[in-house]
DNA sequence: TTTTAAACGAGACGGTACGTCAAGTCTTAAT
DNA sequence: ATTAAGACTTGACGTACCGTCTCGTTTAAAA
């Protein structure tokens, strides 16, 4: 049985890297709008053209490279589940505080948000394929908890996902004060307990 | 924004209305990266000089533009206070669903975000004179119903702000979901009943 | 002007004509200094970076537009040598005569000879490039005549060459008189005189 | 009767001077194309309606400012005549030389030459109340020296002036070689040679 | 193993917009 | 009423990138 593979992959996967690496590293530098395709691949040392072949826009390209960053450690699909939803919770949320407190993840995701708010096509992927996932992984955790009646019976799981990690990404947009754990925590707290039964 | 007012201000007040004016609609029309001061100053029938003279970006043109607008309805300092918290606060989100769902707002907003994400000091700007005063005026109110017995005690009042606005912000920027009145209530009840004393 | 066509010129020969002709019609319709590389690649239908990406000013383009001009008509490297000194210059006087009461050359030479004015180095250039070779067969032609004893032998060429063709341009660039075959040869009559040999 | 001094208005002199001083100054520097009245105005002290009240054009106050110079030390309105006209040409000849030499006034008289080749009214004033003038004294000496036999009967002396006089102004313009008092000296021996009566 | 077609780097091309400079006009305040 | 100052609209400057389009030159599959 000859190749399946006959489609089309001749594609230079070292320029398609180096396009990627330096992508990032430039939106990381001069933010988002001041970055342009000429000097992503001046850097990469690529022709222009290759970054047209391939992507059909600055905001496409810093997509994948995102995208590529997020796929590599993002395997887990799935939330801790140790009983204690308030724990399992706050693992994920110090780790996200941690993340968004890292200058270069803080950057690129900058660029990137601005990517998306400026292309709404793009958007639309980025919830299909890694947005949509992560929310699903945080509802399926709130289900066991509301099946384990920690959680009330006519709780709307998306918001509550949202009422946990809303305020979080929205005070890391808008600078509106230090993204720490005790902030998480308090979120978290009070969070659930609005969520818990009542009676 | 630069305002020395006071000395000698020989400047056109009709061109700078024309021109937040125009940047305000071009907003709207082609979003933010695709928004140049080439084509507000034709829009506006006036100079590029005269924007160059004023304003040092773009980015500073639509947030005066953006500040113009909402200084002119919003002269209020203080959320309606009946004594029914959930009933004030409501009224406050469902006239923020509202605007959010409103396409010009919506389309000027999302430029804004934009303009403030790529440009770090323009969104201290904002946060002092705008989004800080908004969020004191929540808070107040948070306060007295606090003072009233409708909030525990030992309540962070700004993430409980953040609580009950983060979310219904998050889902408008990313799009996660849709913007309604049933939403935001589903928000405030929950988190109000987090907030509510124990016992 | 820069021609290092031997290694690879992989540039648009129709643009470069384009640009020439272009430059040449805006020189003559509107003279040198309201002339304009914007209204150039505008005329040419071409883009104002193909412009500065091959020339360093508007007086280089209009440079190479005469340039272009000259080099088409010029190959003769000789004047008429009949014998006879005064009929062969006067045909050449006659010519010049001709060409400068042309609308199109005057106005043209005379933008040159602004360009020329403002930059000393493209003034080199041009003697380098046209005029020192149209003097030198002037002067050689002085130096038959000089050898068949019809100029004095200690007469210096270059000087005669001068009072020849000297008189006539001064008087086209001054407009000081009208330029006429009758004025052309009252100068050439009276400098053989002066160039004759005393006896 | 009262004032008939009603016609001038009341102009400040002292501007006027600091405006053709500035002119000048910045001609010498930075040539004709690139001096603009802004520079000028600034230079001088002086608002630009200043300038624009009192000239049509940045040429137009160059030749004042050329002219002011010129008329200083021009009052004189004949050549020496000494009877030898070689030697009272000569004195001309070496004392233009000089001038051409003279940086400050070869970068001025460039600048005013381009002046007068972009504005052919300015051009003819200048002809009328400069050029003309100096043309006039030149031929009344040569005149002179035609009654007293030195020159042909039948010599043009327009052209007789143009001889000596225009080979040399072409050179400068040209930089076609060195300006010296011995290419001076050539150019009047020929010239005269070839003006003598003959027989 | 050779052929051959794509992907590649390089970079010229027609354009748009940048941010700056100066033009010439107009308004204000001071003399 | 003239001036210095300087804001205004206009238009050109020279530069940076856009996205498209050749150029030769790898390079990896099919022949």
């Amino acid at each position: 049985m000859p190749q399946t593979t006959a489609e089309r992959p001749r594609r230079n996967e070292k320029s398609r890297q180096a396009i990627l690496t330096a992508a990032l590293q430039l939106a990381g530098e001069v933010g988002y709008t001041k970055l342009s395709i000429e000097a992503i691949a001046a850097r990469a040392g690529v022709g222009k053209q290759t970054i047209y072949r391939w992507w059909p826009s600055k905001a496409a390209v810093l997509f994948d490279a995102v995208l590529a960053l997020s796929t590599n450690d993002a395997g887990e699909t799935t939330l801790p589940d140790t009983g204690d939803l308030e724990a399992d919770l706050r693992t994920v949320l110090h780790a996200t505080v941690r993340e968004l407190n890292d200058p270069g993840y803080d950057r690129s995701m900058r660029s990137l948000t601005v990517a998306l708010l400026e292309d709404e096509g793009l958007a639309a992927e980025y919830r299909r394929n890694l947005a949509q996932r992560m929310h699903e992984v945080k509802k399926d955790r709130l289900r066991s908890a509301q099946l384990a009646g920690h959680v009330a019976e006519d709780v709307d799981l998306d918001a509550a996902v949202e009422m946990i990690f809303g305020p979080l990404m929205n005070r890391w947009l808008t600078r509106s004060g230090p993204i720490t754990p005790e902030y998480a925590d308090t979120i978290l707290t009070t969070a659930l307990n609005g969520l818990r039964p009542r009676g």
